[in-house]
DNA sequence: GAGGATTGCGCAATTT
DNA sequence: AAAATTGCGCAATCCT
């Protein structure tokens, strides 16, 4: 623990320790700068890289929910159109027996439309 | 940056720079440690909760995703029962010829209703 | 203004 | 060997 602030007071490297003496080698020590320079540049990097994807993570999230909104209402407005039909197809069956209608049970037929097109 | 180095080596407190020596006024050191103590605790909280809300956010992202997938399937699946139904109004109406329908655009009120009921 | 919460930054270990 | 990722601590700053 001390060692390392000492180290850091003297700007030693670490990897280094006891290897020499705190004036010679000081191309070790400028190499030890760079690689730290490096990593502190890489750090940044990827912590930036990082904070990107949470941004875009966020906005996708915006994106669904508008999109889900969207599919929301068209559900509902072609449920609500097919109700209507239904019922004018049923009232008119019901008023006007027709031979292309005869036998046939309307509401059966209309549920199981889905069924059969899946 | 000098100093800062010996505060750490010396275990002092920055903000306590100048106002006394190294070996006497240990509760402002004690102080100091236990702020910083503190700190390190809150970060870590801090960018525990951080992590979780990023982990929650990919979930919803997921959940939107399926969510949008099942809507999808749903608004396909009612347009198809539309399309059948409209096909099957328009062929029995020209087959049949009905005050009912007499003088209807049906195409046109099929395609107006969703309109009519947003 | 004290104290926790956030955030940027650097170090070092680890991963790729 | 080198870059990317990750945990961690310090200090500045924000916020309450």
């Amino acid at each position: 623990m001390i060692l390392d602030e000492l180290e850091e007071f003297f700007d030693m490297a670490p990897t280094k320790r006891g290897k020499r003496g705190v004036s010679d080698a000081d191309d070790e020590d400028d190499e030890y700068r760079r690689k730290r320079d490096r990593n502190n540049e890489a750090v940044k990097k990827s912590r930036f890289k990082s904070k990107q994807r949470t941004q875009e993570t966020f906005t996708r999230v915006n994106k669904l929910k508008a999109e889900n909104q969207m599919l929301e209402e068209k559900v509902k407005t072609l449920t609500k159109e097919l109700q209507f039909l239904k019922e004018l197809f049923l009232a008119h069956a019901s008023n006007t027996p027709n031979a292309k209608f005869d036998g046939i049970d309307l509401d059966k037929l209309l549920e199981d439309i889905p069924d059969d097109k899946k």
